[in-house]
DNA sequence: CGCCGAGTTGAACTGAATCAAGAAACGTGG
DNA sequence: CCACGTTTCTTGATTCAGTTCAACTCGGCG
């Protein structure tokens, strides 16, 4: 719950009260590898902090499970669109590993919105963050080669390799994991 | 500037001291078609809403223009990266033809947001519905074809052919203008 | 020991890029 | 209002990155 608090006072400052308030509102859960914390046609009621662990996002697509999205220690995560629009959701969220999260309700969160400004204050700054960072993203995926999208990923979290299987990486980049293990074998 | 209103009221409910003082930050500008909004170096001190007109933003890749997006009626343009992060573009904003528009400035809006609370609420709706945009853009870049994400274009903004260059529209694709010409040869 | 999932390797195929040329539309000045 | 150059769009031939399908390797585990 600590690196909850100092991982977001990074975005901005909150005042004790605040930090109580939210202290008091997340729930912590534990969670085991494989397990769903969400599955697709349901709801996503929940945000989610990840003290612990990995996660993934993934869809169905022609049979193929599209894994389109990882999430590791100090990420926030759910399913954005069914979170925010509260319609039922087309991803599935699945453990890659045993993990801690914390949650807070979309009730809750927006009951704290209208009570402390400095909280909103700080979703939008989120939001801020999350955003610039999904466009990256997608100017890489439309723009880059497969391999220069691997090289990216092994700059920005080297560690990704020891901790996911490799289809799910290639499907996370959007190549098939047959050119992944060539991209790979070339260094 | 009416129209301005009712469009983020739609987003969120303002109360009239609100609207008043948003009223008065927004400054008007009119700028011709070819024009640029922002250049590549520059800062973007500025979100702008587009009342009338349309623009893209471009970055150049090894001498090629991307155009990565466009904006039309109601939509809120700007930088977002460098807006947020205060850095140096790397992406131009040009007109692609005379538009009006609706600018506040970074400082001007950050002190509505310590003012009125209900302002900073509309951003960060704002931002989720961007957000979402945005995932949806990504996804379809990602894993569907070059025919695919046309017919989705001209679903989602049917007039957007009669506008804006085929050149600039298979860019926004991620596709080359040939082949944007050959899968339109083919309806 | 033999099975099973994860990863690799090979060969054939394909969607889309590139290069190159031509046709159509557009706008500006005489 | 026409003539000319420029920009926009189309069409064809070739090439290439990445997919697909299929077989094979390797390590772990009941």
């Amino acid at each position: 719950m600590q690196q909850l608090l100092t991982h977001i006072t990074n975005y901005a400052p909150l005042s004790n009260e605040a930090q109580h308030a939210l202290q008091n509102c997340f729930e912590k859960i534990t969670i085991a590898k494989h397990e769903f914390l969400l599955t697709q046609g349901q709801v996503c009621r929940y945000l989610y902090f990840l003290e612990k662990g990995a996660l993934r996002g993934f869809y169905n697509l022609d049979g193929k499970e599209i894994t389109h999205w990882f999430g590791f220690e100090k990420d926030f995560v759910t399913s954005f669109h069914s979170f925010i629009t509260q319609e039922a959701a087309v991803e599935n969220i699945q453990l890659l590993e045993g993990s801690i999260l914390w949650a807070i309700s979309k009730e809750t969160l927006t009951q704290l919105f209208n009570q402390y400004h400095e909280i909103e204050r700080l979703m939008r700054i989120a939001y801020e963050k999350y955003y610039i960072r999904l466009e990256e993203r997608f100017v890489n995926a439309q723009f880059k080669t497969a391999s220069e999208r691997y090289e990216n990923l092994l700059q920005q979290t080297p560690h990704i390799i020891e901790r996911v299987p490799l289809g799910y990486i290639a499907s996370y980049l959007g190549i098939s994991q047959e050119t992944l293990s060539r991209i790979r074998s070339k260094f």
